[in-house]
DNA sequence: GAAATTCATTTAACATGTTAAATAAATCAA
DNA sequence: TTGATTTATTTAACATGTTAAATGAATTTC
């Protein structure tokens, strides 16, 4: 049997071109409600913690930043404009005056629960489309690449410098 | 036994993630050679049509464009930075005076040649890590999203409007 | 063959990404 | 307790993403 050469594809084209595949079918929903996907993945994230005991002051900028994917300097713009438009408020963090704290309003909570419906729809489509298994398995995949990112090659290259 | 719920995991989000993840890897390269990740991605299909015949003259922006997956007027802006620093030159189509025409120059192409290197051996190391079973295997899932971008139902949703 | 249309790209305006420097508050150290 | 250091965020400067409008050149239509 001939040896087939393997063939490899641009792994980051792929994985761009997947997520835009993806967001193409929840993109026009953001829209609709007036929502930059950034904006959304602010919303979602303070919709996640709205009903925490700890966040009742507001969640801290910083986590927001991580758990949106998004770095500080990116936030800051975008809060100022969501806090602009009426969706987020900010203040200062009682505790740790150095710290912005963060949270939805009702407009921005309301969009939330609209929008949330439309993405758990998404999910079940691409299921269907896909397939369960088939859709574990790439989570399955996407977190062992995910895991390269602290492999012990990077220690061994920082130690270097 | 139980039957356990199917948990998504907001696959937009995975999917930047993973591609960061290979990026992490790539970039100091790329940094090295004083390239943005879309510089390369423009050095790159350059590079591919290098020695084509039909692309003597030089490649079409709108081409470039859609190998390298950026849109016209990002693409407008990434050339004029790499002509300036003297990757690339522009000229219009002798044959279509509306397109424009790109081709790298010397130190274009020799970056690309210098880089290949460095990515191929990232994929080398990639297939060690994660296996070229998987890795193939991601590809093939990560094309199947990508083909429900065109799917009956964004023409059933279009014909509703 | 001139007017209308289509096509390829660029310009414009604004949002976001990215790095470095600045700011400001908390913590540490002597 | 002051002064140095660390930590959280913002500002600044520039590159890129995104949509709509403008420009300029082919093509079509009559």
């Amino acid at each position: 049997m001939k040896q087939q050469a393997f063939v490899h594809r641009n792994l980051p084209r792929l994985l761009l071109q997947a997520r835009e595949a993806v967001m193409t079918h929840t993109r026009p929903s953001l829209r609709e409600h007036g929502l930059s996907d950034q904006q959304w993945r602010v919303l979602r994230v303070l919709g996640e913690h709205a009903n925490s005991t700890e966040a009742a002051e507001g969640l801290e900028t910083g986590r927001v930043a991580r758990e949106a994917f998004l770095l500080g300097p990116s936030l800051t713009g975008v809060l100022t404009r969501m806090e602009r438009d009426g969706l987020i408020e900010r203040s200062r963090c009682s505790q740790d005056a150095r710290r912005t704290v963060v949270r939805a309003t009702k407009l921005g909570l309301s969009k939330v629960a609209k929008l949330s419906e439309a993405i758990e729809a998404h999910y079940a489509w691409m299921e269907t489309e896909l397939g369960k298994q088939k859709l574990a398995q790439l989570y399955q995949l996407l977190d062992a690449v995910i895991q390269l990112e602290t492999s012990p090659m990077d220690e061994a290259v920082e130690e270097m410098e």
